[in-house]
DNA sequence: CGGGATCCGTTTCGATACTG
DNA sequence: CAGTATCGAAACGGATCCCG
């Protein structure tokens, strides 16, 4: 059966409210580059300077903002080893590691039409 | 088998690189209004009016612009009747209709889980 | 009814410099 | 190496007025 915005919501009603619970988590997860932190994290645990090269064009001040909110909502742990010099690990909790499997395909569908997507809207 | 980014990236490099199209298909469609937008849109065809009403706290401004993105991007088409009063209806595309396909089970996710994330982020 | 145009405060973001 | 602090630019977003 298809899945619609009617059928989420007459299963709990409310659900994407201005202020519910749900608009915070899609902020977060949704988000310009927690999108793309957590899709580098799909492939196991990363170290900061890791994460830095690997979502091409973050800045360090968004990279550790975003890490910071996905740690906090619980879908990333991090992990801080007390060595010189300081090494640092990122990786999915089983919370985010369940997120993701739904993610994915999301992102492997727009992989695919990306580029048809963007033909009709060129120029603006 | 899981779906990692490395898999992903194995099967076309350069993908969701700074500048590749997937980042903007990904700034419109996973953009705070945009996903309500088109989560709206799975009940079927919606009236100006109704859009603004289901998709709960978002400006005419925003809605006006998100609806002009997602049109662009061939995600969703718009008919305007020419009646007095006028009428406009919004709608998915195929194309959006197989996006939300993807994007519905994660939104389903994040509807069970919203609360349990946020609780441990609760005071930030 | 369904927008477009404009003004303007707020927030976000990137670049740079600095620290443990 | 792994961040924090600060600052200015830019984008976002709401309020308002207007029009077909």
């Amino acid at each position: 059966m298809k899945v619609s915005f009617d059928l989420l919501r007459s299963e709990s009603p409310g659900l994407f409210e201005d202020g519910c619970p749900t608009r915070a988590v899609l902020d977060h997860v949704m988000s310009k580059w927690g999108v793309l932190v957590l899709m580098a994290l799909t492939d196991g645990t990363r170290r900061w300077g890791e994460l830095r090269r690997t979502v091409d064009g973050v800045s360090e001040k968004m990279l550790a903002s975003t890490l910071r909110t996905l740690t906090a909502d619980g879908l990333v742990t991090r992990t801080s080893y007390p060595e010189v010099p300081p090494r640092v690990e990122y990786a999915l909790t089983p919370l985010g590691e369940e997120l993701m499997e739904r993610m994915m395909p999301l992102m492997a569908w727009i992989g695919d039409n990306a580029a048809g997507i963007l033909e009709s809207s060129r120029g603006r």
